[in-house]
DNA sequence: GTGAAAGCGCTAACAC
DNA sequence: GTGTTAGCGCTTTCAC
């Protein structure tokens, strides 16, 4: 069916060897052979087959990408900010959603292996080493971490300073006068949570503030989870007077559950989230919050996984990328 | 390096065609033999190897899959929706970028060609059969578009009713008592736009109102496009008492114009959308407007693609799911 | 049911 | 520079 090298060879009058130069762009190929082979592929309608190229050269320009769901608009911005550094150094992404199971993360990393993908960016659904990885990185597959680091998992990981992020975030509404502050975050065990939680004490103890366990609400990872989470903080005699979110998903739900319970942003409940998205300014009051860099995230992961897989050898690099609070109408600040 | 079929053969003590054919879960073995092959495969680590599989039987298991841009929140959720039916089935996905170009969208068919994708899903940029999906079709190779149709090509499509669902969104409009209706889209070149379009001028025709072409801002897809449109159309002294947006894009690039120009919604404008997100509740008014279907959008789209792949030769189907019309404050009739 | 042998289409030594 | 010759790891006849 398709026309091979072998082909495009007899038709030129040369020996496959010297097309497979000429068409793979390695070797030395004499300028004249070079043309007429190309001219000859051109007309046969040669086209490059990758499969047997990755098979014979052990290399198959491709790269997995694990993410917890591409809906999620810090996921896809990050995998958009991937693509554009992988693609134009001519590899292709294959990308699965983990919906932050375990299970599912170790399947697909399995399949992308079976597959012989050059090397891996993944979002850890957990924190702790787990198999799956610590298998891959023995194996010398290059990995590089997204958004969240693995314990005791020495590998490339870009991510952002949650812990600082929360901090100032929090530090800001305790500038504004605020003492309750609660907070409605996603389940700790996923670590850029954790430490966006962490932030969220750290200030309150640097003001002095004793950290109240009512106040915080660990939920799970949709809007719906964020929208309980807040409510149950809300619904209570003594409701925070601000709230931080962890994520934009809790942010949304957040939102919804103070506009069901009828309270009013910033004069009833002050509000920062995490994450800045297009719609955070079209709300009323805009939305404070802490941005991340989230296409820098995706290319900085990128640029990592290109020089592992141009050979660099070095220490595990890890890159903090810093966040940056915007403040806007939703903390009372204006 | 890797453990071979060769070697668990020769463990196992059979012929590399036995254990190949345990481990690739095809032809013939006995219950004992495929017991001690699996043993042998498990204790030695073994993992198939999906390249050299694909090379030897001509099919990958991958999907290649061409958006506009996967950080647009439509793309992604039918991308989701597509993993969803295409990964069980055991596909992999192949994601990759267009931007709407019609250079890098030919430049991306090429790569997953060359990396013999069994199948496409491609947003395509233009309406027109251009060469590279009309030689794509012509290879045999199994192509579903993927919210618009291309002239002339006969292939799976899957789609929503566009021109129905903007004509009952600027129908209701005019049953609202409006007459000067604005459009803002983006171009027609795309041609889930210009069904849009299409229904935006048939609402008004069946209406007995003369299209007045200067309420219709036809501009670049971006946000900043939207805005500029929308911006263009109410700053004429006659500016329109309504507008309808053909996508998310062109609907916050509008939101944002409307309050930069401090007009009212639904006072001074009214708005209706075509695309729900999920900021379009938070925002005051909540914005009315016609929603697709996203995911299951990209599930039929994956379930067509898995009936070609599974031999399915029948006539091309062109699938067009219903929108729905959700009336919310922005349009006025609250 | 199992084995031998011939590829799949390409890269990679190595000799000329 | 170019050609010869082995593979890469698997599937796939086709005998037995």
């Amino acid at each position: 069916m398709g026309v091979t090298v072998k082909d495009v060879a007899s038709v030129a009058g040369v020996s496959q060897a010297t097309a497979a130069r000429a068409l793979g762009g390695y070797g030395y190929v004499s300028p004249v052979a070079r043309r007429t082979i190309e001219e000859a592929a051109r007309t046969m309608g040669y086209r490059r087959h990758a499969v047997a190229r990755a098979l014979a050269s052990k290399v198959t320009h491709t790269v997995g990408l694990v993410v917890s769901d591409i809906e999620n608009p810090f996921f896809a911005a990050a995998a958009r900010g991937l693509s554009d550094v992988l693609e134009p150094a001519g590899y292709t992404i294959l990308l699965a959603n983990s919906d932050e199971d375990l299970e599912r993360e170790e399947r697909l990393v399995e399949a992308f292996r079976s597959r012989r993908v050059d090397g891996l960016v993944v979002v850890p659904s957990v924190a702790s080493a787990t198999p799956h990885l610590v298998d891959l990185v023995a194996a010398g597959v290059p990995l590089v971490l997204f958004d969240r680091p693995v314990r005791k998992l020495d590998v490339d990981v870009v991510m952002v300073d949650n812990k600082q992020g929360a901090s100032n975030a929090v530090g800001h509404l305790i500038g504004l006068g605020h003492r309750r502050i609660g907070l409605v975050s996603d389940a700790p065990e996923i670590s850029s949570s954790a430490e966006r939680i962490a932030g969220y004490r750290v200030a309150l103890r640097k003001a002095g503030i004793a950290v109240d366990e009512r106040l915080i609400a660990l939920t799970g990872s949709t809007q719906a989870d964020g929208y309980r989470g807040a409510t149950a903080l809300l619904e209570t005699r003594d409701r925070p007077t601000a709230i931080f979110t962890a994520n934009n998903m809790m942010s949304v739900g957040t939102l919804l559950a103070l506009r069901d319970l009828g309270l009013r942003i910033p004069e009833d409940v002050a509000l920062v989230g995490f994450d800045d998205l297009e719609w955070t300014t079209l709300i009323e009051p805009a939305l404070t919050v802490v941005r991340q860099p989230v296409h820098e995230i995706g290319r900085r992961a990128g640029e990592r996984l290109l020089a592992r897989l141009h050979g660099d050898r070095s220490a595990a690099r890890r890159t903090r990328l810093p966040t940056e609070f915007v403040v806007r109408g939703s903390c009372g600040a204006r």
